[in-house]
DNA sequence: TTTGTAATTGCAAAACCTTGCAATAAGCCG
DNA sequence: CGGCTTATTGCAAGGTTTTGCAATTACAAA
């Protein structure tokens, strides 16, 4: 598992720029709950640097994402969770009835992923899913 | 397998009223090769009744969802796609190095399906997804 | 330490989708 | 057919995210 400052360290080893907007939006991920929103990262930025742009803070969260350092995730709220890849894999079970949520280990996903490599040649990127559907207690 | 018409036919046994607007975005939907945009399906609808407004072709959409008769689809192309549930059941694979996309039949997610209903009595809504990740010619 | 260069940013605008509200109209009932 | 009720629509505004472009700045090299 990563610790806080992995994130860094990984731009810097691929030549990327350490702006202080990219370092406060990496810290605000790093030190989330793991799912935390773009406009609650800019919030965090910009109280400390009052004059950092919104889309600089997409920007950022864009590359993290290429570079596989972060995922995203859509639970459906209409705004997407970004999750440092570093904090632990897991998926989520998402109740469109009620709205519960219930944490799902990430091998409950390998088998799928390893029928597709061998039967189709398909390296999927399945990390941080939100699976959408039904909980027990909301019936099928 | 359904057919044309259909979905009209489910949207009157439900109570739901039959608006221009919402035939002609159906029609749109039905007559589609199955992975159709908003924006599409608006342009088609405006052509033969030129005040009809994109938010009631969203509205639409949004109702046919929710009573299951169309999924919805982010290809990672930055809008949804649509798919008449009628038209037949498949996945993607979507290459995000060079764009490929495979289909995939449905049987691929059944036994994830199974094991989410079984271990957590979840009832997972796993149509037509797209699944990013690399293709075999783009490597691992 | 200064300079040069190209990556990065801020800004403004735009794309996609959703929502509140008053006006409209679908379908029921007489 | 005509009126009634309430679902549905159009409009305008707003939320989230992306993008083009000129200005800025991190970092390498002198």
């Amino acid at each position: 598992m990563n610790h806080s400052g992995d994130i860094v360290k990984k731009l810097t080893e691929r030549g990327y720029r350490l702006t202080p907007q990219r370092l406060m939006t990496i810290a605000a991920i790093e030190h989330s709950d793991g799912h935390i929103s773009a406009e609650e990262i800019y919030a965090q930025v910009v109280s400390k640097y009052p004059h950092v742009n919104i889309s600089t803070v997409y920007r950022t969260l864009e590359l993290l994402k290429q570079l596989g350092l972060v995922t995203d995730t859509d639970f459906g709220e209409g705004r997407v969770r970004y999750h440092p890849v570093g904090k632990g894999h897991h998926h989520h079970l998402v109740c469109q009835e009620c709205g519960a949520t219930v944490d799902l280990d990430e091998t409950a996903l390998t088998p799928l992923k390893d029928v597709l490599l061998r039967e189709y040649g398909f390296s999927a990127d399945l990390r941080h899913l939100a699976i959408f559907g039904r909980c027990g207690k909301c019936g099928s």
